[in-house]
RNA sequence: GGAGAGGUGCCGGAGUGGCUGAACGGGGCGGCCUGCUAAGCCGUUGUAGGGAGUAAUCCCUACCCAGGGUUCGAAUCCCUGCCUCUCCGCCA
């Protein structure tokens, strides 16, 4: 979230950034209750003041045996404006916080302003596959091949949800190995194996409540959420901390299971392993100074880019444009790979920038040096990569016209095989 | 799941209704002193909000896990929540 001093000394800009991303927040209605807000800490801090003075006064004339009764009486009607007053400020904070949790992060200046049409491809790397054969939809290739069981697994769980066997439910262990080797290994994560369920305050913290509970699985009994991604534990993992300025920066990786409502989605992409509400992914996530947080986001756009080439999966970098940036996010960089059998480009990756939004609303801060105030970090995260497009995208591309796959090389040792037949 | 204990400043640890933003010890920082062995002495050491001033700064308010309540007045009493620890039970 922002600073509401911010917010107040930067209306414009803050108009903008809502505006730009499409969003409704009541920025007039906040502003608006800030300035009583501020009314009303006067009095009742006043009022405050001299019911301290007072109240010693009071214990003076006990000690000297002294009737306090009429005083007493007067602070009792002192006593109850203070509690007026404050209920009428604790009304106006709760007003304003509930408006100020719901205003977006402002698109960093380099970010094209627009709707989804203005997203703006920045590099593309890799071939595009060619094939002298019609190539199939990976749908099919994994029913022939048995790789997922797309029926048994609705008729057990519902809809959209899916489950691997055989060789396929080798790939997406051998895929979620690698992915964590090569980041934990060669690019400085720590691997971090954490819970798959939060309570509330954590998907506040991340920002994925109030504004998509509805997308969120939600345990009733102990109020507890699945988690969407392994940004909401990694991240989540130093809330309420202030952190020593020399442990910056924090390079964390982990997997988790991914778990989506997909609410309002239906419809959308519904054939195969595109739109599923349970799938895989391989998250990496960053605590950072504030100077250095736009560098890291390129590095870390980089690393999740090292996936795809070693796969040897042609990739395009998309800019996100403000109207499609998420609601936490100043920049965003989306990596998308070509399936030659859907002959589709797929999201496989979402690499962002929340500067110093997430760190507010978990308050996640450091010290820059001993001695000195704590400041916000800079968060971000990256998917490096999610499963079923990659998966999608290794069959498409890899397959033969012989009906079989070909595992990449990488994956080979994970795999213990060179063909999925 | 049952029973109990507890959450105080950077850390340890006092404090059970007013004089406590908080004793004492440690650490950190600043200074002094010193040839006697990683010593001694003195000082200092939180955050947030509101207001005044060009500013250094000053004033007020709040904060002893969080949120409510009782009271003229709460770190201290009551309620709720969160978390930690111990014992018992259950369990992969």
């Amino acid at each position: 979230m922002l600073d509401l001093k911010f917010i107040r000394e930067n209306p414009e800009l803050v108009r903008k950034a809502i505006q730009d991303k499409g969003d409704k927040a009541d920025l007039d209605g906040l502003l608006a209750l800030d300035v009583k807000r501020r009314e009303i800490i006067g009095e009742v801090e006043s009022a405050r003041a001299r019911q301290n003075r007072v109240t010693l006064q009071i214990a003076e004339m006990k000690k000297a045996k002294q009737d306090a009764a009429a005083v007493i009486a007067e602070m009792r009607a002192v006593s109850d404006r203070i509690k007026e007053l404050d209920e009428q400020l604790r009304d106006a904070e709760e007003k304003i916080y509930q408006i100020q949790i719901r205003i977006p992060n402002i698109p960093h200046a380099s970010v094209p302003v627009g709707d989804p049409s203005h997203n703006q491809v920045v590099r593309q790397w890799g071939e595009m596959p060619k094939q002298d054969f019609k190539p199939l939809p990976h749908y099919e290739i994994a029913e022939k091949l048995g790789l997922v069981d797309f029926n048994r697994t609705s008729r057990m769980s519902g809809a959209s949800f899916v489950g691997y066997r055989g060789l396929g439910a080798r790939l997406e262990r051998a895929l979620i190995n690698f992915m964590l080797d090569l980041h934990s290994e060669k690019q400085g994560y720590t691997e971090i194996a954490p819970p798959f369920v939060t309570k509330r305050e954590s998907m506040f913290g991340t920002g994925q409540l109030p504004k998509l509970e509805e997308d969120m699985y939600h345990i009733p009994l102990d109020d507890l959420f699945l988690v969407p991604t392994a940004e909401v534990p990694v991240t989540n993992l130093h809330r309420e901390e202030v952190l020593d300025g020399e442990e910056l920066p924090i390079f964390y990786t982990a997997y988790t299971p991914c778990f989506r409502r997909e609410a309002g989605a239906y419809g959308k992409d519904t054939r195969g392993l595109v739109r599923i509400h349970q799938f895989d992914k391989v998250e990496m996530v960053k605590f950072v100074k504030p100077e250095t947080s736009y560098e890291e986001h390129e590095k870390l756009t980089a690393n999740a880019e090292e996936v795809l080439q070693l796969l040897g999966l042609p990739y395009r970098v998309v800019s996100l444009a403000t109207g499609d940036l998420s609601f936490s996010a100043a920049k965003c960089y989306d990596l998308e790979v070509y399936a030659m059998g859907m002959e589709k480009w797929l999201e496989v990756s979402s690499c962002s920038n929340f500067e110093d939004f997430q760190a507010r609303r978990a308050n996640i801060r450091f010290r820059p040096f001993k001695g000195a105030k704590p400041e916000y970090v800079h968060t971000l995260n990256g998917s490096g990569l999610a499963l079923p497009r990659t998966v999608i995208a290794i069959l498409e591309n890899y397959q033969t016209d012989e009906g079989t796959v070909t595992v990449p090389a990488v994956l080979r040792k994970y795999m213990g095989v060179d063909v999925i037949r």
